[in-house]
DNA sequence: CCTAACCTTAAAGTAAACTTTAAGGTCAAG
DNA sequence: CTTGACCTTAAAGTTTACTTTAAGGTTAGG
């Protein structure tokens, strides 16, 4: 399989593949008599990885540590596992944090709508921010 | 409260902070007679919201659509609500977006930790993939 | 008054992650 | 045997998201 077949099954244009080789993301490959990059399935599927990991908030630099070395069949399993726990309380964390923005979204305007007309209602958005701001420090 | 005090308590350098402005995600705000620039609490709020929405993986540029127009001045209380409940959908945005993440995590920590010590990797890696990219085009 | 720690600006610099360009070699079809 | 779609490389360019630098004004403490 060339670049350009690659390119298109993957939906990665041919200069990122080349990069991710250059970036030592994927291993340097066989090349037929022409030069031409032969890749395998298995390089589909590294790219894959790539991309999902990427999407999941991981640099090249992270990848290229968690992803095996090349050539060889033996993935670090527990160290690959270990990263991606350890996103996931990150990402659990950034959750808690956006529900507790969102309660206090809700909080504001459940009062601003209570508020009768007339008052500067953005001080008193800024007083009920502060407030839920001071409460979620001491809850 | 001054640039350096808003730096201190949200973690941001003050340069972050002008650069934000420059950008238009947060308004420009008012001056002391010396220049400098003075903030409210609610700019904290801001920034907060500024730093969720990109460990969450937008962009400066989708932040920016996404936060109410500044200039506090022509804030009705219909507006002000408006943007919050607005604010709140897109928290939800934020929140359906790490929930995919995350359960993408959780399936291929799943299907790895399945794995038998000598399986192919990546054949296991290729159904969680393919689960996967059926899970976000459904979504 | 002096010093240090603030603040201001515009402009230049940086790092990550690619893409584009330039200059060329290879290959299948007509 | 030429045309066009591939492939190769190195190097330069791009975008995003900042930081650093340069050159200066302000303010609090000894």
């Amino acid at each position: 399989m060339k670049i350009g077949e690659l390119a298109r099954e993957s939906g990665l244009a041919p200069s990122r593949i080349r990069f991710y080789e250059r970036e030592g993301l994927i291993g340097s490959i066989d090349r037929g008599l022409n030069g031409y990059r032969q890749y395998s399935r298995e390089t589909r599927q590294v790219l894959e990885i790539i991309v999902m990991a990427q999407q999941a908030g991981f640099s090249l630099e992270e990848i290229r540590n968690l992803l095996p070395p090349h050539g060889k069949a033996d993935w670090s399993k527990d160290k690959l596992v270990a990263s991606l726990k350890n996103k996931v309380i990150e990402v659990a964390a950034l959750q808690r944090r956006l529900s507790e923005t969102q309660a206090g979204l809700e909080a504001v305007i459940a009062r601003i709508e209570a508020t009768p007309p007339g008052g500067d209602c953005f001080e008193n958005a800024e007083a009920v921010l502060a407030d839920l701001r001071d409460q979620s420090k001491a809850g």
